[in-house]
DNA sequence: ACTCACGGGACAGCCCGTTCTT
DNA sequence: AAGAACGGGCTGTCCCGTGAGT
C-alpha cells in the first residue's frame, strides 16, 4: 500500500505541490497566532511567497485558514489517533489514546487546534467552526466505536453511554490543556490522565455483579 | 437596608460611576468578540461614549480589557461560587459547585471568560493571562480547601490529592464548555456533570474501610 | 525706582499672578519642544493645572504660546541686553553685547527663542512671527543706536551702515547657534565672537586716514 | 548625450522611479511645513498616492522624511556648490560661494533645509539631525579645503584658521536667512554678503608682510 | 477659580484585496 | 505562476476645546 505522500507526489502538478507547501507553512502560524490574528504579512513571511503568489492558490485568507485548519486537524489525528489502529483491546485502546494525548505534544506548533479555533472563531467565521466540529466528530466516533466494541466483548459495562464517555474524555483533556496554558504548567494534564484512568476503571463491569 | 446601587451612588463620584458603567458594558463585548477582536468602535457603540470619553477613564484599550476581564471573572464568581458560602457539608458543596456551573450560564454574555481569554490571549497580552491565572487560582483554592475540609471531617478519602481534584473538576467543566461551543449543543456539559458526580463518589472513603 | 516685579505685585490680583505663573512655566516647554509641538498635556504637566484652569486664563493654546514667547524674549533681553545699559563707550558696548551672547546661555531653557520661533512658526501661525519680528527690531535698534552714538563720538567710521552692522552681528550669532545645535559643539559660537571682534575692529576709523 | 531623465528611465524599475517621484514631491512639503508638521495626508496630496501606496516604498514617515531631507540637501549642494568645481582661484571660489548663496534661492521651496531641520528636529528625531550634520560637514569641508589651498598658494594668510573661516561664513549666511524669514525682507542677506566679502579681504596677507 | 467629564476630529500605521506586469 | 504596485479602509491613540459642576 502506497503512502499518502507518494500518492500525492504522483497526482500533483507543480502548482498543487506549492499549494500544499503553503498550507504546511501556514498552519503553525494560524495555530499560534489565532485564525484571525494572523496577517497576510505573517503568511508571506512563513511561506516565502508574495501576496500575489498566495492569492493565486487561495481566493481569500479565509479559505487558506480553512485549509490550514483541516491540515492541522489531520496531522493531529495522524499523530495521536492512527497509531492506535493496531490496538485490539478496547480498554487498552482508550488508555493509549489518553496517554498519547498527554504525552505527545501537538505536531503543529501552537497546541490543540480544536481548542484554539473553538474559542478564537467568532460568529463571523462559521466555516472554521464547522471544520472544528467535524474534527470533534471524528474523534468522538473513534471513542464511541471503541466503547461499543468493548461493550460487545464484555470488557466495558453495558450500561455505559458511549457518547458520554467520549465527551468526558475529550472534555477532560481539552480542559486540562486550557489550564496548562493559563498556568504555564503541565500538571493539569497529568491530573486529567489520572482522572481518566479512574473513569476507565469505573467503566469495567463490577466484579461483584458478574 | 440600602440597596447596593444607593450605596454606590453615595461613595462614587460621577466619573467613577461612568467608569464602572463602561466596564459593565464593555465586558460582554470583550467576552464575546475576544479581547483582540474588539475594536474601540465596538466599545463606543456599547458604551454610548465617544473615543475621547473612553480615553478619559482608561489609558488604553488594554487597560479597559483588563478591567473588563476582572469584572467578568468577579461576576462569574459571584454567580457560581458565592451562593455556596453557606453550604457546610464539603461533599455537598462540591456537588453544588458542579451543578451551579452546569445549570447557570455565565452572567456575562459570551461564556466562561477563563476559556475565552485562556485561548484568545496570545503572548503579546500577558496581562490578561495573568488575570485569568488569578481567576483559576481563586477557583482552585475554593475547591482544594473544601476537599481538605472534607478530608478533615472524614467525608473524603485522605489519600485524595486536593489540587488534582481541583484540576479534574475545572478541566472537565471547561473542556465540556469548549465542546458545547463547537457543537452548539449542551449535552457535553451534562455528561461532565455525570462524570464529576462519579468522581465525587470515588472520593468517598471505601465502605470496606469503615 | 521700583522694580517691575514690585509694581506687578501691587497691581496684580490673585488671578493675574497665576496667569503669570502659567506663562513662566509654559515658556521653557514651548521653547524646547517648539511652539507647535507642545501639547496641552505638556502644559498641564508643566503648570500643575488642569485644562480648564488654563483655558480660564487663555482663550487658546495659540494665545498662551504668544504670551510665553513674549515672556521668553523679555527674559532674554533682560539677561543679555539690560546689563549693557551702564556701558558708555559704544565700541565697548558692542563688544560686551557680543560676549554676553556667547558666554551667557539663554535664561529660558531651549535656546534662543528667536531662532526657535523663526523657523518653527509656519504661515499658519503669523502671530508668533510678528512677536519675533518685534524682538529682532528691539535688538537691532539697540545696536544701530549704539553704532550711531559711536559715529557721533568718532569711535566708529562714519561710512559704516548702522543697520548693516546690526544685521551682521545678529546673523553671525544666530547662525552660529544653529551650527552649534546641529553639531552639538560650542566652537562655532567662539568663532563667531572672533569674527565679530574683527568686524568691530574694521569699524574703527583707519588710523592712516585720520 | 542622454539626458539624466533618460538614463534614469533605463536603470530604474517602475517602483524605483515612483519612489524617487515621491521623494521629489515630498521634499518641498517637509521643507516648508517642518518635518513634524507634515502629515501623511499632506504627503498623499503632494504625491497623488494613497497611504497604502506610500507605505509600500517607505516603512514610516520618518524614513520618508530622512530621504526627503537627503534629497533636499543634495539639490541645494548641486545648485550652490557644484558650479564652483571649475573655479581654480581659492579666494574667488569663496567669493562665488557666498554670492551663490545670496543670489540663488534654495532649489527646494521652503528655504535652507539646514536651517529648517536644525531647529525643527527635536531630540525625538535624531536621524534628521544626523543628516543635517552631515550636510554641514560637507559644506565645511569644501570651505576648509579651499582655504587651505589658498594658504598653500599664498593667497590667504597662513595664520587663518580654516575651520573658523568655515564657521563664520556659514553662520553669517544661515543667520541672515533667519532674519530674512522673520522680517520678510532680503536685506540681511545682502548685509551678510558685504560682511563676508570684508572677511575675505581680511584673510588676504597684509601688504606690509609682503 | 478651577476640576472633571466629554465630544469630535486628526494622526500614523497596518490591514486585506485587486490589478498590472513579467 | 508569481511579484510589484497600489487603493481605500480601519485601528488605537492623542489632540484641542467646551460645559457642567464645585
Amino acid at each position: 500500500m502506497k503512502s499518502e505522500a507518494e500518492k500525492l507526489r504522483e497526482t500533483m502538478t507543480k502548482g498543487e505541490s506549492t499549494r500544499q507547501e503553503i498550507i504546511r507553512n501556514a498552519a503553525p502560524v494560524f495555530n499560534q497566532q489565532g485564525y484571525a490574528g494572523t496577517s497576510m504579512q505573517d503568511l508571506m513571511a512563513a511561506t516565502g511567497l508574495e501576496k500575489g503568489g498566495l492569492y493565486r492558490h487561495f481566493t481569500s485568507k479565509q479559505q487558506l485558514a480553512a485549509e490550514a485548519l483541516r491540515y492541522a486537524l489531520r496531522r493531529v489525528a495522524e499523530t495521536r489517533l492512527e497509531p492506535l489502529a493496531d490496538v485490539q483491546d478496547p480498554m487498552e485502546k482508550l488508555r493509549q489514546m489518553i496517554d498519547a494525548f498527554v504525552d505527545r505534544p501537538s505536531p503543529v506548533p501552537g497546541g490543540c487546534p480544536l481548542l484554539n479555533v473553538g474559542v478564537d472563531a467568532d460568529d463571523t467565521n462559521p466555516e472554521l467552526l464547522r471544520i472544528a466540529a467535524a474534527g470533534i466528530r471524528t474523534w468522538k466516533a473513534l471513542i464511541t466505536q471503541t466503547v461499543k466494541a468493548g461493550q460487545h466483548s464484555g470488557a466495558i459495562r453495558s450500561d455505559a453511554l458511549p457518547s458520554a464517555v467520549a465527551n468526558q474524555i475529550i472534555a477532560s483533556l481539552e480542559g486540562a490543556l486550557l489550564i496548562c496554558r493559563i498556568e504555564k504548567n503541565r500538571q493539569p494534564l497529568n491530573d486529567a490522565r489520572t482522572a481518566l484512568h479512574q473513569l476507565l476503571k469505573d467503566l469495567q463491569p463490577t466484579p461483584s455483579a458478574s
